[in-house]
DNA sequence: TAAGTGTATTAAATCACATGATACACTCAG
DNA sequence: CTGAGTGTATCATGTGATTTAATACACTTA
């Protein structure tokens, strides 16, 4: 049996400018840690998605070993690919990315010797345009 | 004459594994949003530069022409290249990098379908170690 | 058996980045 | 004027990561 048809991922435009099997595993680690791909789901074959993205099944095929890699994927030969059934792979999917936000602005905030919570608030202030007030509070 | 000495830069690593020109761009940028690179400071020539980085004079000219680019630094031909004079070179600095980092956790957290307060939170959570509680109040 | 999975290998093309060498244009102290 | 020190331009070359392309193999299941 072909089990479940497989996620059927939403339409891409992939960027040529940054690497390719990065975008895509971070499109799916995105899905995933936004609760959009339950563990256990299925993924679309190598070669579907690399058809569907006009790329080498190569390239879709480097993406999914990050991700297994990281624990996110697990994959059954002759089968497929599938989301972690591991309880709580949307949790560290989310830890992941958080922790990589966090760092990325402390990072930031700490080169111009300032809090991250003021260099957001400068950041909203210097057109930063949208909502979200940025600040007066700490972070 | 010629002019002032012109400043001297901290010892630098340079990662090999990410643009050397974007790297040095991106120290000098710094330097100047932190304050330390006055309006109208020397910057050392491309020779020396490259030459203290160990690196080609093509190289640093490349960075400097980026800096330039963003009305962050002037040259003058024969003399050298300066921090712009022009008033609130620090503060577009500043307000270049905030913006970029706001932008970035604002994406982020758009992808996760979160607040940014509550993805900086959570990371904090997730090992983000360090000090800064990361919360509980709007960012 | 056949179709559909993941996986591995190899060769080649591409592209951004960096080097190295050289030459030119300009400014200024002497 | 001269020469040393600036920025600038050009060209050929090298390198490394990325991607393509074409196969081939191993496994699972209808």
């Amino acid at each position: 049996m072909t089990l479940d048809p497989p996620w059927q991922p939403p339409a891409w435009e992939l960027d040529p400018s940054q690497p390719l099997y990065e975008q895509i595993a971070h499109r799916i680690r995105v899905e995933i840690a936004a609760s959009r791909l339950p563990g256990g789901t299925r993924l679309p074959s190598v070669r579907d998605l690399a058809a569907s993205l006009r790329v080498t099944p190569n390239t879709v095929m480097r993406a999914y070993a990050e991700l297994e890699q990281d624990g996110l994927l697990e994959t059954f030969r002759g089968q497929g690919t599938f989301v972690a059934r591991s309880s709580g792979v949307e949790a560290r999917a989310q830890a992941r990315i958080a922790r990589q936000a966090l760092e990325h602005v402390r990072r930031v905030a700490a080169d111009l010797g300032m809090r991250v919570e003021d260099l957001l608030r400068l950041g909203a202030e210097a057109g930063g345009g949208e909502d979200d007030d940025a600040g007066s509070h700490r972070v």
